[in-house]
DNA sequence: AATAAAATTTAACATAAGATAAATAATCAG
DNA sequence: CTGATTATTTATCTTATGTTAAATTTTATT
């Protein structure tokens, strides 16, 4: 639980009280490479916490596989679209790596802001800022070029490389694998 | 304020108290055509709800301007991505026509999340929402084509076309306006 | 280690959208 | 109402990325 805790200390550090009441609702999940965590046509109830491994998301588009993000250690990963509004997910998340997870109840800790305003802000603010980060993924998308788009990656995660196959981040950055293998190919 | 109200009501009713003590951080603003409501450069600390008007948020890109993004009536807008980092934004919030809109002060909005936890609760709701819209929009802007994203933004705003001047609906697409004159023309 | 399977690259050609410029249409200010 | 400004369309040419297919490299399995 300890990097779980260091996470919301950087959002809004919890009293010990709130801190055992999330621990209360915690599972640990282990998943092997290529698993999926959550599957496609369920509904999200589940956010996660990344310990160890590589998650992505992603779904189909006319039966082509698209990634929608990626998800390193000490980070939290969740399909919002499913989660906020309680409608099934045409999304998937998979691990790309052996993952070492905790798993939140999102029943659970929605019934933990009625007695923890603390927790509701906690995670009000944790999803704010991930709100942030996808209007400046819109951005990212439409006004930069592929090439642009796969070096400002390089330099905000140095090692997906290494830990992902080109072909997902091919799909992430919008592009074909053959696109993205041009842009490599220059330089 | 009804409208206002109204608008709560979809995400999360407030009790009389928690009406009233919004009601006295807001004010009314009203703005000609063609003005700026937020400038660029200065940091976000309104929220805006739009009674009557169109609003966009604009930024540049290496001296082209870019539109983010489209609110009408009944709706919210903010910077969010300078609101929730407090960093000063790089855009700026317009309104195309003449409008009347409320506004709250962020600082004490955010100061009234401290005594009604039931206000932070509707915020956080309230953005969840745009959250998924634009994790949505993602989705649309990456993977669909400019043709594709013109017929959606009619089908969801039909009357765009009628309030919107074509150069802004052809930044916030992604594509020029000449290859959005040229989608036109095909029909 | 050998083979099979999967991932990545390379090549050739097609196409959607960009850039620039000019023409036309719509809007605005006096 | 008229000229000036702004918005939109049309035309031409260029370019980035897509598509398909084949070649190569890497990874996984027996």
């Amino acid at each position: 639980m300890n990097e779980l805790i260091s996470y919301f200390n950087k959002y809004n550090p919890l009293s010990e009280n709130a801190i055992n009441a999330i621990a209360e609702i915690c599972k640990s999940v282990n998943i092997k490479k290529n698993q999926d965590l959550q599957s496609i046509g369920h509904t999200c109830r589940t956010i996660y916490f990344i310990k160890k491994g590589v998650a992505r998301i992603y779904y189909y588009k006319e039966d082509i596989e698209i990634t929608e993000c990626f998800a390193f250690e000490n980070a939290i990963i969740a399909r919002v679209e499913s989660l906020f509004t309680g409608k099934p997910s045409r999304k998937a998340i998979q691990m790309i790596e052996d993952s070492e997870l905790i798993a939140i109840s999102s029943a659970k800790l929605f019934d933990l802001y009625n007695t923890f305003p603390e927790i509701e802000r906690l995670f009000r603010k944790i999803f704010e800022s991930a709100y942030v980060d996808t209007v400046n993924r819109v951005e990212s998308i439409q006004f930069h070029s592929a090439e642009e788009r796969y070096n400002a990656l390089l330099k905000e995660s140095p090692n997906v490389l290494q830990r992902v196959p080109l072909k997902y981040i091919a799909s992430y950055l919008g592009i074909t694998q053959v696109s993205l293998s041009r842009i490599r190919g220059i330089r």
